[in-house]
DNA sequence: ACCTGAACACCGTTCAAGT
DNA sequence: ACCTGAACACCGTTCAAGT
């Protein structure tokens, strides 16, 4: 399920338009950060500011929908790194792909899971649901400090995402290792 | 010496000018964050438009002029640590004290750490400076990590502040926590 | 030297009118 | 059912005119 899914299909006319519009948000979003215009992402998709409104009744609407594949995505790849790495190196890889999302569109990524508020579907806890497979996966295999809560990693990478966007991702890796080197448990090896 | 300190003093009119709209401004700032509209102060401050622009030519400036005495402070607490507290909890206290400064006036403090560009007195170099002192100090005792430098301690606590401004504080403190056992080395005690 | 405030271009948002 | 685009209130910013 796509992060547009509405409950029954929209008109022809009206479908093409939505697409269109996020089409363009997402390259503005790309360009200029979360603060693009609104009208003038309506005005490059060829539509009146009203039907924006209409289908993106608020930014955060838009930027939601923005970023929804891309949340599906994250959330799929702690899956995959469950089932192709160890615990805790399955853990680190997705904390830095959650890193490199929050740095996405000019800290967009990040922005949106510091502000507590939800839209459409549920980007918050389909991230939480991810982190809380690979920290549970690594914590019960040891690999993990068993005191961590799920929104404790989030909030780590995604401050590292915020306090980073504007520098180089050689400083977010580089501060990634240290927050790594308090959430893992050292390998007796 | 202040933040707003400048070559040669001002005219008497234009000093309680400028006075007026940084009072004013301090309370916008605290109250609706660093987005607060700014004719909106320099009305609230009984001038026009452009006096306030003359005064602070952009949106950084002002802000910049708002958290001066605040990084001083901050400055300076990092020095009354040093002579009060073991070098470890020096480091802590004043980790503690610019996280507590990332988060004024809705994250203003972290943010303006958090992009690179410097206005008027320079408050990256002072908040670097105490920085370096407190780490140093920690160091050169065998309280913190020997690899780490005042960037890294810093973009740490200002992206702790940055994804919490929003929560309460206590969420803040828990991830000080943690970002605490990958800095200082455990007294072997 | 400094201040004023009208003026400009822009933004987000709404809503009557259309199809 | 959906779209259009004019309209409104607002914002940041500038600058000629004043003192």
């Amino acid at each position: 399920m796509t992060a547009g899914d509405t409950a029954r299909p929209l008109r022809a006319d009206a479908r093409r338009n939505r697409d269109r519009v996020l089409a363009v948000a997402r390259e503005a979003f790309a360009e200029e950060g979360p603060d693009a215009s609104l009208n003038e992402i309506a005005q490059r998709a060829g539509v009146g500011p009203g039907t924006l409104y209409r289908h993106f009744p608020t930014r955060r609407t838009l930027q939601a929908a923005v970023l929804g594949d891309r949340i599906q995505r994250l959330a799929g790849r702690a899956d995959e790194l469950l089932t192709t790495a160890p615990p805790g190196e399955a853990l680190a890889g997705w904390m830095r792909a959650l890193l490199e999302h929050g740095r996405t569109d000019h800290g967009l990524g990040g922005a949106m899971m510091a502000e507590p508020l939800d839209v459409g579907f549920d980007c918050h806890a389909t991230i939480r649901a991810a982190a809380e497979r690979v920290l549970g996966g690594a914590q019960r295999a040891g690999a993990a400090r068993p005191d961590l809560s799920c929104d404790d990693v989030i909030q780590l990478v995604v401050g590292i995402a915020l306090s980073t966007v504007q520098g180089d991702p050689g400083r977010s890796e580089r501060l990634l290792g240290l927050v790594l080197d308090a959430v893992l448990v050292r390998d007796p090896g």
